[in-house]
DNA sequence: AGACTCCCCGGAAACGTTTACAGCTATCGG
DNA sequence: CCGATAGCTGTAAACGTTTCCGGGGAGTCT
C-alpha cells in the first residue's frame, strides 16, 4: 500500500496518522474527534478505541506550531530562593494553571544583561506570555520590553508613561508606615538597612525612609543607614557594621532576608529584640513567622500583586488591543513581637503596638 | 510574484522565507547560513544583512517540531517554598543552563495524582526530559516512570529493581549521625519530629531513628515521637504536643523546616538551646544558617544530588540506550550552635560538639 | 417530489523549520 | 585538455497537528 506518508515514524510512537489508519477513518475526522468537535457517533467510537489501543498522546509541539501558542507562561525573577519570590510565584501558578497553562520560572540573578537577554529570547516565541520583575531597569531593558514581540507584564516601578501592563506596590509609603509605627512607639534613633541603591526598590525605598525621617521633624544621621544587597549575609553583615559605630534604638530593613541577618547581628551583639532595639522587615514573608521572635513586617502584596499580573496577563493574551494598564497594591504594616513593645520613654503607646511581652504567641495585628 | 507562499504572515514577524526573499536566495540557503553550516561568503553576507534588516528570529516552536527536541527540562518537586529544594533547583539550573537547555519548574504538592498526571502529560513531548523527587511512591507511579516516553531521572529512594536512573541519600543513616552525636555530648532523653510515615523520607527516617537509639541500647519511648508534615507550622505544633507530654533533652528534627518550627516552639515554652534541649535539623538549608542560635542540621548533599540527577539526565538525553544507573550520596553532620553544647553529664564530650558559647559565631564543622 | 439544509467526511494546505537529494559550476589532477 | 571532485545552491519532503473547503448523503420542508 504505496501511502503516501509514514503510519508510524521511526520512534515508534502513534501519531495522529497512526489512529486515523487504524479506525479506518482519515487524518482530519481523527484530529475533529480527538479534539470533540464532530464527527457521527460510530466514527467516534472507533477512533476513540484506536486511540487507546495505541495509547494515543497527541505532540504538543505540532500543537503548538499550528496554533501559535504554547500554553506556558514565564516568569522572571531575580532570586528564587527569597520567599517573597516564593509567594509571588505561588499565586501566579494558581492563576496560571487554573486556565490550562504551565509556568516557567527564571531566575535572573539580577544581571541586567541576563535579563535582556531572556527577554529577546522570547521572540522565538517558545511562551505566550511573561510576567517579569526587575530591580534594575535600563533604556535597553524598557525598549526590549516595549516591543517584546509576546504580552509582558512588570510588577515592579516603572516609568509613568511606559506603555506595559503594570503592577506596583508603594514601597516608599511601605517604608513610611514602618518608620510612625516606630515612632509612635517611641523609638527616635531608627536606623535603615538597605539593599543596593542603584536598583529601583532600593531606591524607593532609602527616599521614602529619608521623607519619612524628615516628615517626623528627625534629623537624618548617615551613621544609622547602612547598604548590602537583598541577602541574609548581606542583611547581617550590614547591621554588624551599623552596630560597630552607631547605637540605634529601632531597624527598619529594605526586606526579611536582610531582616533576618538584622535579628542575627543583634542577638549575637547581646542586644534584645525589641526591648533594646525594635526590628521591622519587609514584604511579611512566612520568614517572618518563622522567627523569634516574630518580626514585624510591612506587607507590600506580592501574593495579591503576583495574582493581578498573571490575570493582567491572560487577559492581554485573550486581546492585545488592551491599553497598557496600570494596577496599585497598597502596602500594610503587620506588627509583631519584634517591635510589639513600647519603649519606657516619654510618649506612652498610641499606636498600634502590642504588649511588650517577651513570648508572645500573636500572629500579629495589621495596621 | 506568485510565489507557492506568504512570504510574509498576516502576523507580520519575518520568517526564514521573508529572509530568503529579501536577500535572494532560496530558503535551503537562508536556513544553511542562519545555522553557521555551508554558504558562500557572498550569500553569507546577503543573508545575514537581510536577518538583521528585519529583524529575524528563528521560530522555537518550527525549530522543535523538526529536531524533535525542545531543550527544556522540567523539574517536579513537592513544595517549592522549601529551601531545600531551592537549593537542589539551583544546581539543576546550573547543569541545565551550561548545556543550553531550560529549566520548567512544577510544585506537586506531594499530592500522588498531580505528579501522574504531570508524567503522562510528558507523553505529549514538551521537555527532553524530567528529574522527579517523588515523596510518595505508588506502583501507578512507578509504571508511569518506567514507561514514560522521555528520561527521568528520579532523587530520592526508589525499589532496587526499578530499571529507573536514580541519585539518592541514605537518610537513614543520615538520622543516625545526628543521634550518635547527641548520644556522644550526653543527651538521653531524644524526641524526634517526624514528616509523615506514608511517605518515603518519613519512612525510612522513623526507621532509622528507631535503629539508631537501638543500637546506642536507649529504650524506646513513643511519647517522645511526633509526626506532622514537612512544614514549619506542622513541625512547631507537633513540636509543642511533644513538649506538653513530655520532656526531651534533645530533638532530632527530620527537615530543616520542622527544626525551625520546632525551635520556635522550644524557645516560647522558655527552654533554651542547646542547654535545655539540643536540636539538630536535615537537609543543612540556608534556613539552619539563619536561625538564632544556628541549628546543626545533617546535610544530605540536596545540591550534589541536583547536580549529579541533572547530570545522569543529559547523558540519558544523549544515549538512551545507557543502562540505569544508581548514584548515592553520602550524608554528614554539620554542628552549630544549636547542639554544640555537652550536657553536664556522666560522659565528657568525645565527639565533634564545639565550644559550649551561647553566642557562637561559626559556620559549623563537619562531622 | 424536488430543493434546500445540515452534517459528516476526506483531501490538502498550512504553521516554520531542517535536511536529503540532485544539479550546477569551478577547480584540480593527470 | 578532459574527467573527477568538491562546494554551493535550490527543490521538495518531512516533522505532527489543525482547519479550510468541497463533495456527498440523509433528512426536512414546501
Amino acid at each position: 500500500m504505496g501511502r503516501k506518508r509514514l503510519q508510524e515514524p521511526a520512534d515508534g510512537r502513534p501519531t495522529v496518522h497512526t489512529v486515523a489508519a487504524r479506525a479506518g477513518v482519515s487524518i482530519a475526522s481523527a484530529s475533529r474527534v480527538l479534539n470533540g468537535v464532530g464527527g457521527s457517533p460510530e466514527t467516534i467510537r472507533k477512533v476513540r478505541e484506536a486511540a487507546a489501543e495505541v495509547g494515543y498522546v497527541p505532540n504538543a509541539i505540532a500543537r503548538s506550531l499550528q496554533s501559535q501558542r504554547t500554553g506556558l507562561i514565564a516568569l522572571a525573577v531575580e532570586d528564587i530562593g527569597n520567599p517573597v519570590y516564593v509567594e509571588m510565584m505561588r499565586a501566579i501558578e494558581a492563576v496560571v494553571a487554573s486556565s490550562g497553562r504551565q509556568l516557567l520560572v527564571h531566575a535572573t540573578g539580577g544581571r541586567i544583561d541576563n535579563e535582556t537577554a531572556l527577554l529577546r529570547r522570547l521572540a522565538n516565541r517558545y511562551v505566550d506570555g511573561m510576567i517579569v520583575s526587575p530591580i534594575r531597569v535600563t533604556n535597553d531593558h524598557l525598549t526590549a520590553l516595549v516591543d517584546s514581540p509576546v504580552p509582558v507584564v512588570v510588577v515592579g516601578q516603572l516609568d509613568a508613561d511606559a506603555p506595559i501592563d503594570n503592577v506596583r506596590t508603594d514601597s516608599r509609603h511601605g517604608v513610611a508606615l514602618a518608620v510612625d509605627h516606630l515612632v509612635a512607639t517611641g523609638r527616635r534613633r531608627i536606623g535603615f538597612v538597605n539593599g543596593p541603591l542603584d536598583t529601583v526598590p532600593g531606591a524607593a525605598r532609602d527616599a521614602g525612609f529619608r521623607a519619612a525621617l524628615a516628615r517626623h521633624g528627625i534629623g537624618l544621621d548617615d551613621e544609622l543607614i547602612e547598604v548590602g544587597d537583598f541577602q541574609y549575609a548581606a542583611g547581617r553583615a550590614a547591621t554588624e557594621r551599623l552596630l560597630a559605630r552607631a547605637d540605634p534604638d529601632a531597624l527598619v530593613c529594605a526586606n526579611d532576608l536582610i531582616a533576618v541577618g538584622a535579628l542575627h547581628a543583634l542577638l549575637v551583639a547581646g542586644r534584645r529584640v525589641p526591648q533594646d532595639v525594635a526590628l521591622v522587615g519587609m514584604d511579611d514573608t512566612e520568614l517572618a513567622r518563622m522567627m523569634f521572635p516574630q518580626l514585624s513586617s510591612v506587607s507590600l502584596g506580592s501574593a495579591e500583586r503576583g495574582r493581578r499580573a498573571a490575570e493582567l496577563l491572560l487577559q492581554r493574551i485573550a486581546d492585545a488591543t488592551l491599553p497598557p494598564r496600570r494596577e496599585q497594591v497598597p502596602p500594610s504594616l503587620v506588627v509583631r513581637a519584634s517591635s510589639a513593645a513600647t519603649l519606657p520613654g516619654p510618649r506612652p503607646a498610641t499606636g498600634p503596638a502590642g504588649p511588650p511581652t517577651t513570648h508572645p504567641s500573636s500572629e500579629g495585628v495589621t495596621a
